[in-house]
DNA sequence: TGCCATACTTCCCGGATGGATACCATGGCG
DNA sequence: CGCCATGGTATCCATCCGGGAAGTATGGCA
């Protein structure tokens, strides 16, 4: 025992920043919130209007209703959209960003901008690996 | 069938950019990529200097050895971090962001930024939402 | 002859994620 | 009466991610 886990006094690494290393770190919470399967696509797919239930199936492609439905909830749930029913038959419901959900479009085009930049290096650094492997 | 699926001409859903909606849209790639539960702790961990798997491990905190081989080794193979072994006793092994790497923590910086501003926002509603299921 | 430290690896397991398929509710319309 | 469209649910299932516990390899040292 004893082991001296954890940091110590002195090791700065986050420059000016709260502690990154919390579990509840905001940066994780907000990675993990649009690092699944279908987020960025809805985001991409509302940046410009508003849409249908419908549309954004079709939009996104190969999403089934089930998944859709859970993507849009949480993001509703988490006030990124917005979720308006129309009293009409057939029924009529469209999703929107909110504004917070359209200030979260900044940060996704950096990442966008250097995915755009780098993503080949790490698609090549990663089928060079697959290639040593399958060698 | 002929059920129009998919997008129609003149749906510019992406300024600028290329088919944000391809399967392997590189966004996609890079945010699956450090959405994973501890990419980010060993980026905040090795954006200051060199560490060793035991000091990354105690850096990071909970993490099981397994787990974080796991993620060191994906890291190294997609060239954004490396892995040095010493031929010594015992073993001595260090790890480093590479340039690419170094180069990702401009656009991580800005998910920072973002969510540190407006992490609080998200659990709130998320909370109100908990709290609106509960009653 | 053990024991130590480091940096893993192996095995097994449980929960979450996402997918396939089928079904449901409403009310106008023919 | 039965069909249509829309926007979902319900049910079941395969896969994956990550976790716990224990084992491995090396060689110096007491």
């Amino acid at each position: 025992m004893a082991r001296s886990r954890g940091r110590r006094a002195g090791d700065d690494v986050s420059p000016g920043g709260p502690d990154v290393f919390s579990a509840d770190c905001p940066s994780r919470l907000v990675v993990e919130r649009i690092g699944d399967k279908w987020t960025l696509l809805v985001f991409m797919a509302l940046r410009r209007r508003v849409l249908r239930f419908g549309e954004l199936r079709d939009l996104v492609g190969a999403v089934t209703p089930k998944v859709l439905t859970q993507t849009l909830r949480s993001l509703e749930r988490d006030g990124l959209v917005t979720r308006t029913v129309y009293a009409e038959v057939p029924p009529r419901v469209e999703y929107a960003l909110t504004d917070l959900g359209r200030s979260l479009l900044g940060p996704i085009d950096a990442i966008r901008a250097w995915s755009e930049e780098n993503g080949e290096r790490i698609a090549a650094s990663r089928a060079a690996a697959a290639a040593r492997v399958g060698a």
